[in-house]
RNA sequence: CCCGCCUUAGCUCAAUUGGCAGAGCGUCGGACUGUAGAUCCGAAUGUUGCUGGUUCAAGUCCGGCAGGCGGGACCA
């Protein structure tokens, strides 16, 4: 592959990368890696997929892929016991799988390296390092909700830095949620005598209710294998407001699942409200803008499409 | 280690001298919209942190334990 459409892949759909000048130098190497970190979660949603398509992407650009299942993180992180997180670790690498990685992505338990000796002494290290605020402000988009804040909770940050260094990372991938903490990490392990990673971020899906982000939490996410019924009716109880496209949950996902597998989408709508329709992205943001597309419609379409897009993903995760 | 305050619905908090455990938010359902939301109706929701006691009766009083917050003490 061509080194421009090398990174025009990469770059697609990114809300940010810091640095595109370091990413061009970068994907030069002949070995590189990519690397993206999840807390186990009960389960995989839609936000998830999102940054596994990007995986995707530079698996095709030649990088080598590496899947942190950061049960370590999620227990500090107060999701539960670590036993009944590695349980759900093993569901999570099903599930990126079944969303189309390649057979030599490699999934790493973090448990399986956070806990060595010279691990530790870089966590202690950076922990020296780093103020208190920096390190909670770090965290303010991805701590679970609680007033009694605790210790864990600035740990975490300062351990998913090290896990950069451990992994033998080129390029940090996450969503923007993460960008404090990758911000952390550029700035500091130059200082620990490894190179920074780039960070490619991706944007964060909005919730079913409208709300700022999808979170298995918040129970306002669309998993990717959910069933055709619960796909129609999540998306039917969705925040979708009339002539909105910002911040539009639905046509966020429009954008991000269907107008990335195809031109156009069919909107199939009975002859008194106009008859069907097939809309390119723009065209359908332009339509829906000027209320010519209505919310019902739109979503009619997205939930079928969807539920296409996730078949064999749902097909997948039955038989293996 | 000691002292004080706190712990009630998913969340934030009420509950008189001990007398049927409530509200707001959220959730769910209905109405209204050709979606959702907003709005208007309606509903559900509890081992009152755990435990022992006093009492006809305990969220409330007494003891113990746990967790949280604040202070004190210890620092040869």
């Amino acid at each position: 592959m061509e080194l421009e459409s090398k990174l025009e892949l990469v770059c697609r759909g990114a809300l940010e990368i810091v640095t595109p000048e370091e990413l061009a130098e970068k994907i030069k190497k002949d070995d590189k890696t990519a690397y993206i970190g999840f807390e186990p979660s009960g389960k995989i949603h839609l936000g998830h997929a999102i940054t596994i398509r990007k995986m995707m992407d530079l698996q095709e650009a030649g990088f080598k892929v590496k899947i942190l299942l950061a049960d370590l993180h999620a227990y500090l992180n107060g999701k539960g016991s670590l036993e009944e997180i590695k349980e759900v670790s093993d569901y999570n690498i099903r599930c990126f799988r079944a969303l189309g990685l390649s057979e030599d992505t490699v999934f790493v338990l973090g448990s399986t390296f956070q806990t060595k000796e010279d691990y530790t002494y870089k966590v202690y290290e950076l922990a020296l390092a780093t103020t208190l605020a920096r390190a909670k402000r770090s965290m303010a988009q991805i701590t679970r909700e609680s007033k009694d804040h605790k210790v864990a909770e600035v740990i975490y940050p300062l351990m998913q830095v090290v896990d950069m260094m451990f992994l033998e990372t080129d390029l940090a991938l996450g969503g923007m949620e993460q960008r404090k903490i990758h911000m952390l990490a550029r700035e500091n392990l130059p200082k620990m005598g490894y190179e920074a990673p780039v960070c490619l971020h991706t944007p964060l899906l909005h919730g079913t209710d409208g709300s700022e982000k999808m979170s298995s939490s918040k129970g306002n996410f669309i998993a990717i294998d959910d069933s055709p019924e619960a796909i129609k009716d999540k998306i039917k109880k969705s925040y979708c407001p009339m002539g909105r496209v910002e911040g539009n949950p639905i046509i966020e996902i429009a954008e991000h699942f269907i107008f990335t597998e195809s031109d156009t989408l069919l909107i199939e709508r009975p002859d008194k409200f106009g008859g069907n329709l097939e809309l390119t992205q723009e065209q359908l943001k332009d339509s829906y803008e000027k209320e010519k597309l209505h919310p019902l419609d739109l979503k009619n379409a997205v939930a079928r499409e969807l539920t296409k897009i996730f078949k064999v993903v749902r097909e997948y995760l039955k038989d293996n």
